[in-house]
DNA sequence: GTGCCTGTTCAGTAAACAGTAAACATTTTG
DNA sequence: CAAAATGTTTACTGTTTACTGAACAGGCAC
């Protein structure tokens, strides 16, 4: 099994811009940035931009926008909610299941969806 | 059945110090802030203190550190790495369980320990 | 060869964040 | 009543974050 390669935030969004034909100043302006900034993201020369740019770039490009945003260091913008409307049982859940392959996460989710359908509890 | 009381974090903080009887300025050293800061906090005039602080704050108090942070608008710090380490399987996840009780939230935590148990994967 | 693209570099900045120091008024203790 | 301890207010401060503007070098088009 080839190991994936770890690139960086700014290698794969230049990767990935290149490839879909934009040049730096055009994609700085759709996502509304500095061409300046934008250089210097693609080199890694700074931080990766905030979570909506991230999203913004992922959109533009095709890509997910979970995936980017967590090569970018970041968090999908939903994600805290979630976890503070059940602050205690959503942070011991997280916890549970590090580690668990993508495809038990996977069961764990149908799990859930099945739960969802059966009503929030026995609604009497 | 009662409605929980949405208290501030401030107000928290002061009822559980006043309760296990920590002076402001005794209870600020023992985090490490200052008492200016600390009277600040519990009057919610700024924003509550990082993760790291609010923990020390929770567990000098016997309280739940998760469910602290939680009400500071911080995430516990171990949580963004997990997410990260399977970064569209666990939001996905994530998503999945929102609006769960926490009964079943129980439910699917124990689901994941059991496949921890059971071996990452099937190892040949 | 001068215009016009390409990306890059340097220097700087506005706003937010996470606090602190000093001085103060009030209550408690000896 | 004097001393000590309580919490509060005002006015800052240093640091980090997330960017921007101006100027510049190199290639390609005509």
């Amino acid at each position: 099994m080839a190991k994936k390669k770890a690139k960086t935030f700014g290698q794969f969004l230049r990767e990935k811009r290149v490839e879909k034909g934009f040049s730096l100043r055009k994609f700085a302006e759709l996502v509304g940035i500095s061409p300046t900034y934008l250089s210097q993201v693609e080199q890694d020369n700074v931080d990766p931009p905030t979570a909506d740019r991230v999203k913004r770039m992922a959109e533009l490009l095709g890509e997910s926008v979970d995936e980017w945003t967590a090569l970018a260091g970041r968090l999908t913008e939903d994600l805290p909610e979630i976890i503070r409307e059940a602050p205690t049982a959503v942070p011991d859940l997280l916890r549970a299941v590090r580690g668990l392959t993508t495809d038990q996460l996977r069961r764990l989710r149908e799990d859930a969806e099945r739960m969802q359908k059966e009503g929030t509890d026995e609604e009497k």
